[in-house]
DNA sequence: GAGTGGTCTAGACCACAAT
DNA sequence: TTGTGGTCTAGACCACTCC
């Protein structure tokens, strides 16, 4: 029988605690000396399991102010944040706005993935600066988001409204280059079979899957960039 | 004055080592008590240290076996990886073979942007079971990787020659979509304007740039995947 | 000033694996 | 068996920063 560490253990109690929305981003979490009483163990260890999350990003720590729950899931990759195109566009200065071209509820077919039961499907085209910037075709599963269903995504888009109600535990990105089909060229304004930057996500919440969205990019207007220290985790 | 953490000294000092090549992967450090008396501090300070470079993957500790300085560098992230085009091809059980297509040693120009002085540009066709797989144009810093000149590209295909020669410590990656210029198309054998992934590629070491790469691939046969567990590191 | 985290000590016992 | 790392304690002092 494996005895899991008492640091492991606190470190574990407080990411399913976070993990299952209990503490948001934001709240401040017990002390060391709280939590310390709470476990009935030295300050260093409580320190060493808070240590651990701290590094991992999960809280941030500061003196005298105390530690806080992270906000939004932090991903050192830039790749993994790539489908907030809201951010993408604002954090270049340009002003974000969408619309919703098509919204129905269906059944999930076989080619839906990691979707099963009723789905909602929805076609976005994103803006920046009122020009087409991404076109976005999304399933969302109804099971892991039954308000999904009612939900305004007129006015808050798809991706967002979802990293707000459902945040996802694993997530699949598919890159690669296509050529633009009708539907899509008439929707960025592209010439019929231009090269494309396609982003396929699929993103599970404890082994259900969650949503499916493919957003496609005008080629030249469009690319990633993603930095590494190999030696800097 | 900022003082930095004992630990965290312990920790750069050898990590510096372990980048430096003067301890090479396998290489066995010293046990935590000679540490211990080294830096004269309590065992528990070296074991800190240790344990951190061990949780970034650069160490690897094993009771009564000691500890090692961990193989390659270890990238968790599927997309550092991708550029290793033979790896790729022989991992989905096809024959790997490359084509040395032109090269030539000349001054970096401007837009040859990490690197400065004298480089290697080589371009370099992969193919997978004998068909096109990629067409790589690469730039190779002499300043960095001196051997370059002199290398027989033509039996070990310039990614693979670096990697053993010149190791990165920093690297990124820009993915686009492209429509294939002529050059592109005759290479892989496309149509004149068809989409095609680019990966470019620019790596350093200690601040030094290394080597520029750009790798294009027929959008059809190619495409990248990423998947992600946000709450494991 | 006072509350909080950051680091460090000098021990101790235990777990694991190579011999 | 024994060398090595893994964890834990019960303190201590310091550094930061909010009040």
């Amino acid at each position: 029988m494996e005895r899991e560490p008492l640091h492991r253990r606190i470190a574990g109690d407080i990411e399913r605690r976070i993990a299952s929305g209990e503490w948001r981003p934001g709240f401040r979490i017990p002390i060391e000396t709280e939590l310390t009483a709470e476990y009935g163990c030295a300050r260093m260890t409580v320190s060493r399991a808070l240590s651990d999350l701290a590094a991992r990003g999960l809280i941030v720590r500061r003196r005298r102010a105390g530690t806080v729950v992270a906000h939004p899931p932090v991903h050192s990759s830039a790749l993994v944040s790539i489908p907030d195109i809201q951010a993408e566009i604002e954090g270049r200065g340009s002003a974000y706005s969408h619309r919703l071209l098509a919204r129905a509820v269906r059944s999930a077919r076989d080619g839906d993935s990691p979707l099963g039961g009723r789905v909602v499907a929805l076609e976005t085209l994103h803006l920046a600066d009122g020009l087409p910037f991404a076109l976005e075709r999304r399933l969302i599963s109804l099971d892991a988001a039954p308000e999904a269903e009612t939900a305004d995504f007129e006015t808050q888009a798809p991706g967002g409204w979802l990293l707000a109600h459902t945040p996802w535990t694993e997530a699949e990105h598919r890159i690669s280059a296509v050529a633009a089909d009708r539907e899509t060229a008439a929707g960025l304004g592209l010439a019929l079979g231009a090269a494309c930057l396609k982003l396929e996500r699929r993103t599970w919440r404890d082994g259900q899957g969650v949503t499916w969205a493919s957003q496609t990019f005008p080629g030249a207007a469009y690319d990633l960039v993603a930095r590494f220290s190999p030696t800097k985790g």
